[in-house]
DNA sequence: ACTGCAATCGTTATCGGTTACGTTTCCAGG
DNA sequence: CCTGGAAACGTAACCGATAACGATTGCAGT
C-alpha cells in the first residue's frame, strides 16, 4: 500500500503546468496576479502529480509558516494533558503543532538541551513556541510561553495557583486537628514548588503553628527523591501526623514508604499530594491532592501564545489559575488528639 | 529572562572565526580536513555566539537528519502511552522525534490530512515516520511504520493480536455462562477492528453458538457510536446477557445506557472491552477488558523504524503482540441460567 | 630540488520554495 | 498609431546549511 515516490517538487509541477516556479508558488499560496487559466492548469498539475509543498522549503524562506512548537522534557501523563488543551486551543485556529523530543532524555541528563531544541524549532520552522520544562533564560527569535516556568522568570507563561493550593491543602490538614505536618518540597528552581512551599508555610504560620524546618524534605518532583526523604521523616521519634507533599509523583512514594514502615494511611498518617494525577484516584487509599488542570494551562499557554504571534496580545503576560482541594482517603483526624 | 536575538547563522560564525561557512560546517559536523587550530578557533566563535544549528537549513541540504517523526490523529490517553513507547526506544539512539499535529483534528474532519503531514515530515525533515491513524495508502520517500493499519495493509506495521484478545474475552463470557453475547464492532477499514469481530465470532462458533448478527452493533471506535447501538441492543425484548465492545471508550458508553435504561452491571448485563485505558480502571464497576499495551506497540514501532531507516531490518516486517484479559467487576454469570 | 600524496580550506552549486524586480502582454484612452 | 499603466509572468537572488570540487600548502620520500 506504500508507494515510495521520488518527492514531487514545485519545479516538477512548473514543468507540468508550462510555466516557471514562481507561478506554481503564487497559484499554491493564492497570491494576486496570476490569470484565471494559469491558475487551472497549475492546480490540475498540483492534483496530477500529487504535490505537497515542503514545510522545510517554506519555512526557510518565510518568516511565519503557521506551525507552533512544543518542547517538553518528557511524556508523562500530564504531558498528554497539557497536550490536549494545547490542541484544543489551536482547533481551527490555522495553526499546527510541532512538538520535538530528543532521545538523550531518558538517563543522561543533558544541560541545555531546550535551549537546543528551542533554537531548532524557533529557527524558522515555527512562529513561537510552548515551553514545559523548567529551564528560563531562552534566546530565541520568536515569542516562547512557558509552562510552570522557573522562579522569577518574567517570561510569558502559565501557571496554576500553587500558593492558594499549597495553603487549602495544608489547612485540609490542620483542620483534621493535625498539628505536626511534614513537607516534601519540589525542585526549588521552579516558582511551582517555591510558592507550594510558601503556601505551606504561610498556612502553618497563619494557624499559628511554628514552621519546623526539620519537618521539611528537599526533594525535586521526582517520585523517587520522595523515598529516603519519607523514610527520614518516618523513622523519626516523633513522626509528623501528616505528609504534605508537592507532588502526586512524590506522594505516592510517601503511601509507598508508610506502608513499608508499617503505617496505616490515614490511620497513622495522612498524606497529601499536589496535580491530581490519574493515578491518584487508583491507589489504595485515594490520594487526597490539590486538582491542578493541565488541560487548561495547555489550552491557556496555546491561546496566548497564538495571540502573541499575531501580535495582539493585550492581557498580563502571566496567567494564573485556579486550583481545588480533591479529599479523598489518604487523610483523616491524626489518632492522638494530644499530638503535639 | 527572554533575550530576542536575531539568529546566529553559521556565516557569523565563519566571519567571527575568520574562516568560511564550509570550515565551520566541517567542524561542527566532526568531519575530516580541519586542522586543531582551526577548530579550536571556530569552537570558541560558536561558544561565543551561542550558535545553533538550524534544523530546518540542514535537513533541506541533508538526506540523513536523525529524526523521526510521528502522524497522530489525535491525543487521547493511549497516544501518551504509544509516545513513552517511542520515546523509550529512541533513548539515547541518536534519533529525535517530532510529532506533527494539525489544528482541524477536532471539528471537521478533513480527508486525507494524514498524508499531507506525512508528506511534509517525510520531505526532508525526518528520515521516517510513525502513522499512528487509519490510513493506509502512504506516499512517501522514506520508510513508514503503521500502528494498528487498515485492513490488508502490507506496510511494515505494529500491531495487537487482536483476534487472540477478542476469543479470550468471549471466552470468558461464555465460560460465565452467557449465550446471547451483543458484539459492538469497531471502524470496518481497520485490521484491529476486523480481528476483533473475527475473535468474537470464532470464540462463538467453536462453543457452538450460532453468530446472530442482529446482535452486531456496527460502531466506528468513536465512543459516541456506541450509544445508539448499545440502546438498541438494550431495548429489544429479548436483550444480550452481555456485550463485548470493541473497544474501552465504546464500552463505557454502554455502561453509560446500561445505567440509563436500568440495568445492573454485572448482575443484568456483563460488559466487556478492549484496550484497557486508564478510565477502565475508574468506572464503577470496573470494566472487565482486553489489555493491549500500547507503550509495547509504540516501542515495537519504534525500534522498527529504527532499523528500516538504518537499513538493517531483518525480521518479518509485521509484528503481532500479545494482549491479555483483565476481568474487573463487569462481568459475572447470567442472572437466569436458563438464557438462551 | 622534484614528485606525489595528503591535509587544509575556500568557492560554488544545490536543496525547495518565496519574492523583489524586471520584462512582456494587453487593452483603454488620447 | 502611440502611449501609459496595470496585469501576468519569468528571472534571479535569497534563506541556511552541506558537499563536491578545486586550489593551495606542507611534508615525506627519492
Amino acid at each position: 500500500m506504500i508507494e515510495v515516490n521520488a518527492p514531487v517538487t514545485m519545479s516538477d509541477v512548473a514543468r507540468a503546468a508550462g510555466v516557471s516556479t514562481a507561478t506554481v508558488s503564487r497559484v499554491v499560496n493564492g497570491h494576486y496576479g496570476v490569470s484565471a487559466r494559469t491558475v487551472a492548469q497549475v492546480r490540475s498539475a498540483i492534483e496530477q502529480l500529487g504535490y505537497e509543498s515542503s514545510l522545510v522549503a517554506t519555512s526557510l524562506r518565510r518568516s511565519r509558516t503557521n506551525v507552533l512548537g512544543l518542547v517538553a522534557h518528557s511524556f508523562q501523563s500530564y504531558t498528554a494533558e497539557v497536550l490536549k488543551g494545547v490542541m484544543k486551543a489551536l482547533s481551527r485556529s490555522g495553526f499546527d503543532l510541532i512538538i520535538y523530543a530528543n532521545s538523550d532524555l531518558y538517563g543522561s541528563y543533558s544541560e541545555g538541551w531546550e535551549q537546543r531544541h528551542l533554537t531548532r524549532l524557533s529557527g524558522t520552522l515555527t512562529d513561537g513556541c510552548i515551553v514545559v520544562t523548567p529551564w528560563g533564560d531562552f534566546r530565541t527569535r520568536t515569542p516562547v510561553v512557558a509552562i510552570d516556568p522557573v522562579r522569577g522568570s518574567t517570561a510569558p507563561s502559565v501557571i496554576s495557583d500553587n500558593f492558594a493550593g499549597a495553603t487549602t491543602a495544608v489547612q485540609h490538614l490542620l483542620g483534621l486537628g493535625h498539628r505536626r505536618i511534614g513537607f516534601i518540597a519540589g525542585r526549588d528552581s521552579l516558582a511551582s514548588a517555591w510558592s507550594r512551599e510558601e503556601g505551606y508555610r504561610a498556612a502553618l504560620t497563619t494557624a499559628g503553628v511554628p514552621v519546623d524546618p526539620t519537618l521539611i524534605g528537599r526533594g525535586d518532583f521526582n517520585p523517587e527523591s520522595a523515598t529516603p526523604l519519607a523514610r527520614v521523616l518516618l523513622q523519626r521519634p516523633d513522626p509528623p501526623s501528616a505528609i504534605f507533599a508537592a507532588s502526586d509523583g512524590m506522594a505516592l512514594k510517601v503511601l509507598e514508604v508508610a506502608r513499608e514502615l508499617g503505617f496505616s494511611v490515614p490511620g497513622d498518617l495522612s498524606v497529601v499530594g499536589f496535580d491530581n494525577i490519574p493515578e491518584s484516584a487508583l491507589t489504595q487509599p485515594g490520594l487526597t491532592t490539590v486538582d491542578q488542570s493541565m488541560y487548561q494551562l495547555g489550552y491557556e499557554a496555546a491561546r496566548m501564545l497564538k495571540s502573541l504571534v499575531t501580535g495582539e496580545w493585550d492581557e498580563p503576560s502571566q496567567i494564573v489559575l485556579p486550583t481545588s482541594l480533591v479529599v479523598r482517603d489518604s487523610t483523616a483526624p491524626p489518632k492522638s488528639a494530644a499530638a503535639a
